[in-house]
RNA sequence: GCCGCCAUCGUCUAGCGGCCUAGGACGGUUGAUUCUCAAUCAACAAACCGAGGGUUCGAAUCCCUCUGGCGGCACCA
């Protein structure tokens, strides 16, 4: 490969947080650019001014840093670029690849619906593209300028991962380069930021392939060289419809507050549309950086299925676990702590944490599961059979307070009154937890104490 | 409507002409274990590779047509 590999995400601040769909091309990017000791940068497309949303940009870099992608470069505005992408919608004018067109919107609209009911595909009728503009109204006028696409010929562009993709010119929009307000349109925007950040692969999704065509002839009516296109597959609903907020939590902020793991959630998104080379399921970035290839990402849309990740956030909490490394019970502990915002006591929570940890999927399970350790239940699932209560408060009496004892005591005392060890068990877990379900009822008592544990009785 | 992309178990995928009576993972089912639930370990069910034509001694793998799904067609990105 020639020349320095650098890509880039290039977000608007148009969401309530980082999409989803975002962190996915913002993983691919990273990784491409990380494995040929590359840069991967940030660049904030907030061009379009009346769906801009205020904070939005803080969020979304708070995202990919909790995910822990990092930018060496960025992040770079585009709203600061202005004079760049006007200099160059100027020098497109001048060589004749670009004009000024002064059509209002009333007749763009009324064009477009006069185009609908003949059934032709709605575009830009090139009114302004015949009349000879004079500079003077440029000085007066609101204008836009637009791309002049060549009537014959196609446009063709190789995409990494699908091969040549070829359109017909004349069915390519006269597009909008530079508008009336000056800011540029995204298909200006991103050609020029691109060749002058010296952007080596573009990487994005395969929603932008129809408007490569126009890109392309940009770069050469720019004199300037291509970068490598590779588009990748959308993510999608269970539908099969493109990730919307609508149908699947799509906020990378939301995974945070669901208790997932940046990790898991990365590993995750890196087998949509790609699998280890060695049929791995669980791998960490850095194996990633090290195995994947552009060139073997699948081109179907995978759909996101949250329960497979779901599956994968517990294997992740769980191997932190069952490593032998004395500190990996701290790092989930850690995590906990601040998950439940450090309402709980960290020791306590590192006492409790083998006995649910491998009943948990999210870090947010905690609570459900644990819960009873920091605080009496409001109330019971079902209520307690006295009776059966009675044998594991006898039983409990005079007995050390261990597990173990307090196992051998309960077993005993139920033969002898002739009911079943297990259904002691159970009011001795409903009586304490205040539900049917939950963690190893002894351990839990011994880690709850004797006293704590009597008080729970009444 | 026009243009483009895509098509293997419910889902994520392996497969890149013979190793495929199609493999793995999630999910599901059954069993083992067990104080509940998990975890763990076993096993099972699940795609005739969208359909139809070719090419070839041989196709999930190459070609064509159709169908279906998705995406795009803004002074939004």
């Amino acid at each position: 490969m020639t020349g320095q590999v650098r890509t880039r995400i290039a977000p608007s601040p148009t969401g309530e947080n980082l999409h989803i769909g975002n962190a996915y091309t913002a993983l691919i990017n990273y990784v491409v650019a990380k494995q040929h000791g590359g840069q991967f940068i940030v660049r904030i497309e907030d061009t379009d001014r009346t769906r801009f949303v205020e904070g939005s940009e803080a969020r979304i870099l708070a995202s990919l840093a909790w995910l822990g992608i990092r930018y060496d470069e960025g992040p770079y505005h585009q709203s600061e670029r202005l004079p760049l992408y006007k200099q160059y919608a100027d020098k497109l004018v001048e060589n004749g690849h670009a004009y000024y067109c002064f059509c209002t919107a009333e007749r763009l609209a009324q064009m477009r619906k006069e185009q609908e009911a003949r059934h032709e595909p709605p575009r830009y009728d090139g009114h302004c593209r015949k009349v000879k503009s004079e500079k003077s109204k440029v000085k007066s006028e609101k204008y836009v300028i637009r791309l002049k696409v060549p009537e014959e010929g196609t446009t063709t562009f190789t995409d990494l991962i699908r091969g040549e993709i070829t359109f017909e010119n004349k069915l390519i929009d006269d597009q909008v380069l530079l508008k009336s307000d000056g800011y540029p349109t995204y298909h200006l925007g991103v050609v020029v930021d691109d060749h002058l950040m010296e952007i080596s692969h573009v990487i994005r999704g395969e929603e932008w392939i129809s408007s490569t065509p126009k890109h392309v002839l940009l770069y050469q009516f720019l004199g300037w060289k291509l970068p490598v296109y590779a588009h990748m597959p959308l993510l999608r609903n269970p539908d099969k419809s493109k990730l919307s907020k609508r149908k699947n939590p799509v906020w990378v902020s939301w995974y945070r507050e669901q208790g997932f793991l940046p990790e898991a959630l990365l590993n995750y998104l890196a087998t949509m549309a790609w699998a280890h080379p060695e049929g791995k399921e669980i791998f960490s970035l850095d194996e990633m950086i090290r195995v994947f290839d552009l060139a073997n990402v699948q081109t179907t849309a995978p759909v996101f299925d949250i329960e497979k990740l779901r599956w994968m956030n517990g294997t992740y909490l769980r191997s932190y676990q069952s490593s032998a490394r004395l500190p990996a019970r701290q790092v989930v502990s850690r995590q906990i702590f601040d998950f439940v915002h450090r309402k709980y006591s960290k020791e306590v929570i590192e006492k409790v944490l083998p006995l649910v940890i491998e009943r948990m999927k999210s870090l947010k399970e905690f609570e459900s599961l644990a819960g009873f350790f920091f605080a009496r239940p409001k109330e019971l699932e079902r209520p307690v059979n006295q009776g059966l209560l009675r044998v594991a408060k006898g039983a409990l009496e005079s007995c050390d307070w261990s597990h173990e004892a307090m196992e051998k005591a309960i077993r005993e005392a139920s033969e002898q009154t002739g009911v079943k060890a297990r259904d002691v068990f159970m009011e001795l877990r409903v009586a304490v937890t205040g539900k049917t379900v939950g963690p190893p009822i002894l351990e839990s008592l011994e880690i709850l104490g004797e006293e704590e544990t009597i008080a729970r009785f009444i």
